[in-house]
DNA sequence: TGTACATCAGTGAACGCGCGTTCACTGATGTAC
DNA sequence: TGTACATCAGTGAACGCGCGTTCACTGATGTAC
């Protein structure tokens, strides 16, 4: 007899409503009659709601971290010996791993990047806590990847300039769907979520290349800014 | 006597806990009890927890989008004629006018920041909606001063672009109490939100002027990107 | 091969809890005549 | 000035509801002897 698939339906049906409509908005009710099974499955296989968030995470995030272990591997391969992989080629690295990644279903992508906005975004603590604990590694390897590719800023700069990229992805990730919407009513312009990261790697990498910050002009004062 | 101050003290209370810990895991038990009113207050004054938290955005938004009004004009009147205002003095005008604002008290910049990342972030429909309707007007002239400032962009990459830097201004803003702690820790260096807005306009700009688009490689070519 | 028992996946119903909202009520102040 | 009524701010207690979780139970399959 075919093995029992009522784990795969309650981690396909979380995923999709939690992308939809965040953590705490969705109800393990909503999943159980999504997924069509009975609502204590739930606890019976994850052992809480908890659990279940961050099993859905594991699924996705532990392939995905594997991907990019080994492109960062390829891309330090390339440049032994002579200069550090430049800035492009890390974005590009982290969105081709995205890309790259086998998917369930063709939406697979924008779900993928929307619960890793969520997550960045929710203020879920023990959600945190978790994919620190467990995904901290590559983390801490695009954070080197990026100080040997920007020399030239500070400690500080560096700092602030990283969360602006975190937050500007994040954040389009999280709404594509939206986004690609308004677009569409708007201009009638269709859009996948590998264009939005083209257009996505370069903006961040001017931002990373930046002038210095500016000084803050007296308030009410008529200096010119431009 | 003394007008009730029962109103303010319940949206005092609601923006922190909002700002603290977002809409929905707020209750109205957790404002009544904070802010040492009866529970069937909230109810009373505003009619529901949905138009609370309209009027928790009101009272900060209002004046914001009047200082943001007069920004705009003074800009626009010093540019009469000439070349349209730069991109650095339009986002200066929303850094400075939100930083002029009369403060409750000193943490209200970063309430306030906060406020307007989740208002961004959590999908409450509700919110969205009053949003639109309330103060479409200085957002859309913020929208056609950016279109002046940057000519050379077609209207699809503008409107990325756009998306980028609301995404990095809110959930930078949203998360800067954090992001300052942090960094303190870390490094030992203290940053006010006024110098956080002065890295951050720079990034944006250098992005907004960025080179086009990449063109996405074939999956596994060894293109050199940089 | 037959039987007894153990394990496992899944189920239906209920539990207690916190939520937003409602309702009848109080007591102070304002207004009309 | 006195009285009757209206309005207003606020209150205490309860309402119904949906939530995550628990529990006793079922029925199929595996294992030991």
């Amino acid at each position: 007899m075919a093995q029992s698939d009522t784990v795969d339906r309650i981690l396909d049906a979380a995923e999709e409503l939690f992308a939809e409509r965040g953590f705490s908005e969705t109800s393990l009710r909503m999943i159980t009659s999504k997924a069509k099974v009975n609502l204590a499955a739930v606890n019976y296989h994850f052992g809480s709601k908890n659990a279940l968030i961050h099993a859905v995470f594991a699924r996705f995030l532990t392939p995905y971290s594997a991907t990019l272990e080994s492109a960062f591997d390829q891309l330090e391969a390339e440049c032994q010996g002579g200069e550090p992989p430049s800035l492009n080629r890390i974005l590009w690295a982290l969105t081709e791993s995205a890309v790259r990644m086998p998917q369930r279903n063709e939406r697979g992508i924008s779900i993928f990047m929307r619960l890793l906005g969520l997550a960045y975004t929710q203020s879920q603590g023990h959600l945190r806590k978790f994919l620190e604990e467990e995904y901290s590694q590559p983390f801490g390897r695009f954070m080197s990847l990026l100080k040997e590719a920007t020399p030239e800023l500070s400690a500080v700069d560096r700092y602030w300039r990283i969360q602006f990229m975190l937050g500007a992805t994040a954040f389009t990730m999280s709404s594509s769907d939206a986004l690609i919407g308004i677009l569409e009513t708007k201009i009638g312009v269709e859009t996948s979520v590998q264009e939005i990261a083209a257009r996505l790697v370069p903006f961040l990498a001017a931002g990373m290349k930046a002038p210095e910050k500016l000084q803050m002009p007296p308030l009410g004062s008529d200096i010119e800014l431009a």
